[in-house]
DNA sequence: TATAATCAACTAAATAGTTAATTAGTCAGG
DNA sequence: CCTGACTAATTAACTATTTAGTTGATTATA
């Protein structure tokens, strides 16, 4: 019953802003995305972009600190459910690709973002970034600790996973297209699901890490 | 001797504003570079930029049509001195690691076209990446028929490669930041050199590539 | 009635692209 | 070896549009 129809509520108008943003900012990146076109697409006026979120860099940061935040509590909340480190992993691994799946705009904006070396990357973000890297290498540490895990370098096999899922998202359209073409055939998986892909990528991963004699 | 200290060379003015424009392009993303800032950058009227490109598109065309010839090239020539699948993969990796680490601006150009599905991909540049794909496919291909590649999925493999090596490169100032920090004590990368990346990513690849049994 | 939310209308700067005039190089004929 | 005409390269100054951000008035609500 509460809240009548929503009239005017603060909460309401920002979260309408910052779902717009997410929009725009994932499809047409930082630089293109105008606030004139975000006013018109969340249907409030220009002016409560910047009472909001005071300027376009304030706006964005509220944007990717909301993304990050999504998905680290995502992943966190599925490694809880494990314990060994091949399971964590497999969990990481299977937890982001299904959220990148479903919220497209993650993989966009974080490749991005990740391209230009985080020109315009806000601290807080930074830290994000770092505790679900962190959080990746940990497991990896503590499989090897336990001796399941072998020659790891957990950057390198973080970006594996990561860039590849996200280059399998954003270049979907573009994958679909190249498929139709037949002067160069190329099998660029138009057909996959992402669930086909992660399985793909956890079996390798597992593989790469093991006993190489 | 020749040339007198240049003074009038469409040639010369064409590559100064194409050398500009991979810097500008793969530093601020298309929709942030401006024309002004370019013509100020390669020492010559704005006009002229729209004078040999008719216009920012043009101009972009040619940078990426330009930056990924000289990659596949180098990818090409390379190729050819090998005969043996392995030999191919391992010259691609490597080649690829090399020429992205002395053009950074390879990485960050590719990686934005790829983030946001070529939204501004002229034809030609399409072709390209799906050619350099192709070569790729074509490799692992020729090593399954052979028996010494098992089990392998191009388009996956092959966003493992230069995904990770692109945002190696990409990434680079971040890590080195990251790696300042101690807050959250993670292992960067910061003074892996690039040779030791792509010799890791090779022989993790091919182990990715054997029998899993 | 006080305050928080909303808006229309504005500003100043930056932007891609144009235009018409001006150079500099080339080359034929004297 | 000049000269002048032709062409290609270059320029300054301009336009029209878009942009982020502001302001001061106007609502709604508690």
């Amino acid at each position: 019953m509460s809240k009548k129809i929503q009239k005017r509520d603060a909460e309401v108008s920002k979260a309408l802003i910052i779902s717009s943003a997410i929009e725009l900012f994932s499809q047409k990146g930082y630089a293109s995305t105008s606030m004139d076109e975000l006013s018109k697409l969340c249907g409030l006026n220009k002016a409560m972009v910047f009472y909001y979120f005071k300027n376009k860099k304030g706006l964005y940061e509220a944007v990717m600190s909301q993304v990050l935040n999504e998905i680290q509590k995502s992943i966190l909340k599925e490694n809880q459910k494990h314990s060994k480190p091949i399971d964590e992993l497999e969990s990481f691994i299977y937890t982001y690709a299904k959220f990148a799946c479903s919220h497209p705009y993650l993989p966009a904006l974080l490749l991005k973002e990740l391209s230009d070396s985080g020109a315009i990357m806000p601290e807080k973000l930074f830290s994000s970034m770092r505790e679900l890297f962190a959080l990746f290498s940990d497991i990896l540490k503590r499989g090897e600790e336990k001796g399941c895990f072998q020659d790891s370098i957990p950057m390198v096999l973080y970006f594996m996973v990561i860039g590849t899922l996200n280059l399998m998202v954003t270049t979907k359209p573009l994958r679909d297209k190249a498929s139709q073409k037949d002067d160069i055939v190329v099998d660029t998986c138009a057909n996959c699901d992402i669930d086909e892909i992660a399985d793909y990528i956890i079996k390798k991963i597992e593989q790469m890490l093991k006993d190489n004699k």
